[in-house]
RNA sequence: GUGGACGUAGUUCAGUUGGUAGAGCACCUGUUUGUGGCACAGGUUGUCGCGGGUUCGAGCCCCGUCGUCCACCCCA
């Protein structure tokens, strides 16, 4: 037997149903705010996630499956959906144009990571990017979108909110918070120390006990933005406030990848392990200059699939279809005819087994069916056929034809 | 990449100091030769993850490998 690769997860069942639910649901509210549909490669060449992603990230320094195509060229998995999305906005040129653009995807993300509750190599996100608004009332508009998602689909979570500042406050803030990093450099840990060079913003972020003591005293960044990222904090806690939507303002809450800026927010469930992240986005307005577009300031969030799954209850499902069977065989292929009709209309299962009338009312009951529809000797003779409604228990026998 | 736990029927799991594999649920059949969900009775189901080793004998012990899970790391 040949097994999924490690990390590879099939989709069956109810699975499956619950996956197209949270999609439908996402895609759903997302065309409620003026999102459309786009699509991009799966493959992309390595230097697309290298320029936006960032090297520092973990994800493109060591997870990203890369190889070398037949053409030589140095591509790889997309592991994440922003970038594609830009890129092709970019090459689109829509960069070019006065208006406004909002794109949803969702799909495949591939990391060689090693894989835990949560956490697969191939995972699937839904995500949402809004180009050309700068102003803060889209990053408020988002993070509504995201909990009217979640609580369509009955999620609850916890909302994180940070700012990350932007070119003016950033660089100066990240070296003071460097030079304060390196005369306790000897007390903090050695992924901390690793992080001092890669993303030092991200030491602020470490779950080691010790260096969060080191921490406290530390700047915030969020005590240190210039004016302009300061009142649109400001406004967007006050938006938040107002809508009812409750968060915590978490100042070590960085976002992972390197084309964050200002606000960023990150959803959390404290029921589905460590893996608690359900969501996260933010702002990035520096990102399609970046891939070689006109400057455009972009917003954005991505919603683990995998991760709500067992957080999402199904809608009951109510019965529904008919169910086509046969007690003789000479009767089997009367039903073709029937099933092709009212496939025009409802869910229709045939079973090609004549079998006892039991069975049948069996099969019907775990197909979920309204109604059950048999032949039996009886009716063959007289060319009708036999209803019963599954929720109501009515039942009738009719002619072939009026059914 | 690091540390730890685990892998037995479709599924959830039991399996004693090594002696040729079991339960619930599910499934099938019957009780009811034409009335589903319930009940009762009977029945089917296994490369014990895979490969090697120790042993008269391995689900159990040893080594390797693949996979799953948990934590770190990372992130959705």
């Amino acid at each position: 037997m040949i097994h999924p690769l490690r990390g590879m997860k099939d989709l069956t069942f109810e699975d499956g149903k619950l996956f197209v639910h949270i999609v439908t649901t996402a895609i759903k509210i997302a065309k409620r705010y003026g999102y459309s549909y786009i699509e991009t490669p799966i493959l992309e060449a390595t230097a697309l996630f290298k320029r936006s992603v960032g090297d520092s990230s973990d994800i493109v320094s060591k997870e990203m499956y890369r190889f070398e195509d037949k053409g030589g060229n140095d591509v790889c998995m997309r592991p994440e959906g922003t970038a594609g999305v830009v890129r092709a906005f970019v090459h689109a040129k829509l960069d070019r144009q006065p208006i406004k653009q909002k794109f949803y995807y969702y799909g495949p993300m591939f990391r060689y990571e090693r894989p835990q509750k949560g956490r697969l190599r191939e995972f699937h996100q839904f995500g949402c990017e809004s180009f050309g608004e700068a102003s803060v009332y889209e990053d408020f508009t988002i993070i509504t979108m995201i909990s009217q998602i979640f609580h369509e689909l009955g999620i609850g979570f916890n909302l994180q909110i940070n700012s990350l500042g932007c070119p003016t406050c950033m660089p100066p803030y990240k070296e003071t918070l460097v030079n304060f990093l390196i005369e306790i450099k000897n007390d903090l840990c050695e992924d901390c120390n690793r992080r001092i060079e890669t993303n030092p913003i991200r030491v602020l972020d470490c779950k080691n006990q010790i260096c969060q003591s080191l921490l406290v005293n530390s700047t915030k960044l969020i005590n240190n933005l210039c004016e302009g990222c300061d009142t649109d904090f400001k406004k967007l806690t006050k938006l938040l406030d107002n809508a009812g939507i409750t968060y915590k303002v978490d100042t070590n809450l960085v976002r992972g990848l390197d084309y964050y800026n200002k606000t960023a927010f990150e959803f959390v469930s404290n029921k589905i392990g460590s893996q608690s992240a359900i969501a996260g986005g933010g702002r990035y307005d520096k990102l399609v200059e970046f891939l070689d577009g006109k400057p455009t300031p972009a917003v954005g969030f991505a919603i683990g699939i995998e991760r709500i799954m067992e957080l999402v209850q199904m809608p009951e499902a109510s019965r529904e279809g008919i169910y086509l069977g046969a007690m003789t065989e000479d009767a089997v292929e009367k039903l073709f005819p029937i099933a092709t009709a009212k496939r025009k209309e409802t869910k229709v299962t045939v079973e090609y087994n004549a079998k006892g009338f039991k069975s049948h009312m069996k099969g019907a009951d775990k197909v979920n069916a309204r109604y059950v529809v048999l032949i039996g000797e009886d009716e063959l003779k007289s060319g009708r056929v036999w209803v019963k409604d599954l929720e109501s228990k009515e039942e009738k026998t009719v002619k072939v034809e009026v059914f």
